[in-house]
DNA sequence: TCCGATCTATTTTTT
DNA sequence: ATAGATCGGA
């Protein structure tokens, strides 16, 4: 046995040496899933064979880059780098950038994110007089998301009976012109949205087979990671390049399935079994990341669901703590104690930053926690939301990097024209789209040329049209020469988008300017690490097209930092692959998780306690649930009830009684094998109260250093309440205190402010 | 065409 | 709450 194959179990070993033929590993959360995957790439590289020949696939740059720098590090570099490891779109991408002539995309193609993409179908709509309340974009935009993800073109759509009787019956009988037109806008600015980069692929490895056996030929041995996640494009994409060889190894584990909102399909599992009846089949139960409580908590939940395949995930690792449990009157309230719980177990348990994470169910929950953590002077990070990209600023630059490297990029141009102001109007565009509507020819060649298609305009505008022109295609010439960087900083100068912002002379202008001048360094370290990576990697050249590949498939998430000692604060979606001692999961409430869209289906309902199964079992060595009373959605202020989650989870295992004191939780109705009841958005959680009452300003805390037990006390929020103990000292003080309204409380005397009666 | 005041949708999760 | 969209007036 070679040296480096010593630390693994039975099965983790079996799953990494059985190279040859069809191989499904159903892993446990906590199982050693990423180790497996990167022992296994390891594996075959020490048995000689070429990196070349080897596809690993995963959801997240992040994994893909994890995995890369595991494989570097157990077999060293050189070899291992060039694996093709990468997440489904940016193999996808790559493949495209090379092949797509087949289909008439030239290779530098731009790739369009969801605002683009919305963007594009809202200016769609409303080119054809539709009603954007009817025909929501985002609604339209899932649509055609969703049918592309099940490899449905345009005209597949329009003959779909069942398809279009839907939309009928919806009243969006139209859906199908608006998807016909989208692709064709697409098409017309050399554009593909996330969806193209799948069913672009498809089709390609369809209708070219020539194609499609080069890369059978190349990729021999292939992994995917995440299969339970995979959806039927990725599911036959893989299968074609698969074809040849069988040499196809798949992870997943059907209990952390959590995006089917996406048109992920657990069903690919069990196609696994079908495509490859000789398959090997190893399951890795063993935990090794968290406690018994942990552990046996997740079970007891994901055991709610009906769709499951069998597994049983048990652990070795200590009993543990249990599970803690924050009950808050709001959601500030809630960030305060989570900051307040963190800040304690740091000092008590001698703890970095980095070890905790809070996880919510949407990113609107950051804020309070952001605030809590704030005032207390605790770093974080938070991972996803608001992207960095997505800054009006940034997309402005972007859109001219956009549209220098690819001319007939719409949404660029269009973005672009007139940002900063130049002049060139509503009316002119207006104008200019008609044009090159009627010549079926993209924009740009309107702009470039309006004289060309008889376009009717006055002389102003034609002088303003032609240098806006003329600067774009010296930038274009400029970007062959110069490197990124300089090409970067001479767009974003001559352009005068900088200037546009600095003169607004506000602190939001500044800040643009100073998430541009960000954005510019992060191009900056872009081409230096090209000038860098030359001699291993020939492909890379640090230019601003690369630049922009990167970027387009690019997340948050994948961001790194230099000071990494930070609690992080990210959704349970971007939890997943990730471990950490501590975690907290926040906003437990009904109608928020489960989220209130989620909780009239089955499916959707399990596909929540999924990823509450997640997000618990992201925790090693201590999990703390919460929720709020009340919490603020949409500015509104809202009454919010306990998730039913919450009574999924062991009594035996919750450090506090879910129910204690004064609050009588009403009796839920809930059967496990009935299909929960159509959502009735209880009128309790939705009414506004009365929020006026003016909090007492002039509230101060007395001095708590006389406090003791059975002392009467009163809080600013909670009101009365009988002190109970009071533990540790100094900055640390803490004391447990009954409130008449809220029940038991544990509050830091530094922060809780209390007036001894 | 530009600017400001008013209105409105947004919040599920991501590549 | 808040950013973006929209509309009317300059």
């Amino acid at each position: 046995m070679e040296d480096y194959l010593k630390g693994l179990n039975k099965e983790q070993y079996n799953a990494v040496v059985n190279t040859d033929g069809p191989v499904m590993v159903i892993a446990g959360a906590g199982s050693g899933k990423t180790r497996v995957l990167t022992f296994r790439v390891a594996h075959l590289l020490q048995k000689g064979i070429d990196p070349f020949n080897i596809l690993a696939l995963t959801f997240t740059n992040k994994a893909a880059r994890e995995m890369k720098e595991r494989v570097i590090k157990l077999i060293g570099d050189g070899e291992a780098r060039n694996v093709w490891m990468g997440t489904f779109h940016s193999v996808f991408a790559k493949i495209l950038r090379f092949e797509g002539q087949h289909l008439g995309y030239p290779s530098n193609f731009t790739i369009y994110d969801s605002d683009d993409t919305k963007k594009l179908i809202k200016n769609i709509i409303t080119d054809m007089k539709l009603d954007p309340k009817t025909y929501a974009p985002n609604f339209v935009r899932a649509r055609i998301s969703m049918a592309k993800s099940h490899l449905i073109g345009p005209e597949e759509y329009a003959n779909n009976t069942e398809i279009t009787e839907a939309d009928k019956s919806g009243a969006k009988p139209l859906i199908k012109d608006i998807y016909k037109t989208y692709n064709l806008r697409l098409k017309r600015s050399d554009a593909m949205d996330f969806d193209d980069l799948l069913f672009n692929t498809y089709i390609l490895f369809r209708d070219f087979a020539e194609v499609l056996y080069k890369y059978q030929q190349k990729f021999k041995y292939i992994m995917v990671d995440e299969y339970q996640d995979t959806n039927h494009a990725q599911y036959l994409i893989v299968k074609k390049l698969a074809a040849n060889t069988e040499n196809i190894c798949v992870v997943g584990d059907d209990a952390q399935s959590i995006y089917a909102f996406r048109g992920a399909n657990i069903q690919n599992i069990l196609n696994f079994r079908k495509d490859y009846p000789d398959y090997k089949l190893f399951k890795l139960e063993q935990n090794y990341r968290s406690t018994k409580v942990i552990v046996e908590a997740a079970n007891k939940i994901i055991g709610f669901n009906k769709d499951q395949i069998k597994k049983t995930v048990w652990t070795e690792n200590d009993e543990g703590n249990k599970i803690g449990l924050i009950r808050a009157t709001s959601d500030n309230e809630e960030g305060k104690l989570v900051a307040d719980a963190i800040f304690t177990a740091k000092m008590t348990e001698q703890r970095h930053n980095s070890d905790f994470a809070i996880l919510y169910r949407t990113n609107a929950q950051s804020r309070a926690m952001e605030e809590a953590l704030r005032k207390i002077n605790i770093p974080y990070r938070i991972y996803g939301g608001q992207s960095f990209y997505s800054r009006k600023e940034i997309k402005d630059l972007l859109a001219y990097f956009r549209l220098v490297i690819n001319h007939n990029d719409e949404d660029a141009l269009q973005r672009a024209i007139n940002t900063p102001a130049r002049g060139i109007g509503k009316t002119t565009m207006e104008r200019l789209i008609v044009v090159a509507d009627e010549n079926n020819v993209s924009l740009w060649e309107v702009v470039n040329a309006p004289g060309k298609y008889g376009t009717q305009l006055n002389s102003g505008t034609a002088t303003k049209l032609a240098n806006f022109a003329t600067m774009i295609k010296s930038f274009a010439v400029e970007m062959k020469k110069k490197e990124a960087y300089e090409v970067a900083q001479l767009i974003a100068n001559t352009t005068g988008l900088v200037r546009m912002y600095r003169e607004e002379d506000t602190p939001e202008g500044l800040s643009r300017v100073e998430n541009i001048e960000e954005l510019l360094n992060g191009v900056k370290e872009f081409s230096e690490r090209g000038a860098e990576a030359n001699e291993g990697d020939l492909e890379f050249q640090g230019t601003l097209a690369e630049f922009m590949q990167d970027v387009a498939l690019l997340t948050d998430a994948d961001q790194d930092d230099d000071d990494n000692d930070k609690v992080s604060l990210m959704t349970i979606h971007a939890a997943k692959g990730l471990e950490f001692p501590y975690v907290f999961i926040v906003g437990l409430e009904e109608n928020l998780f489960p989220s209130i869209q989620s909780i009239s289906t089955r499916a959707e309902l399990e596909e929540e306690r999924r990823l509450f199964y997640v997000a618990l079992t992201r925790a090693e060595t201590k999990a703390t649930l919460s929720f709020a009373e009340s919490r603020y959605r949409w500015g509104q202020f809202t009454i919010t009830e306990p998730s039913r989650f919450l009574d999924e989870v062991d009594e035996a295992l919750l450090e506090t009684p879910l129910r204690s004191g004064f609050k009588q939780q009403t009796e839920r109705i809930r059967t496990e094998n009935t299909i929960p009841k159509t959502p009735e958005p209880s009128r309790r959680n939705l009414k506004p109260i009365d929020n006026s009452q003016v909090q007492d300003k002039a509230f101060t805390g007395d001095d708590t250093g006389a406090l003791a037990p059975g002392m009467d006390v009163e809080h600013i929020k909670f009101g009365r309440g009988k002190v109970i103990s009071v533990e540790g000292n100094g900055p640390n003080q803490k004391a447990t205190v009954h409130f008449n309204s809220v029940g038991t409380k544990s509050l830091l005397l530094r922060f809780a402010k209390l007036k001894i009666v």
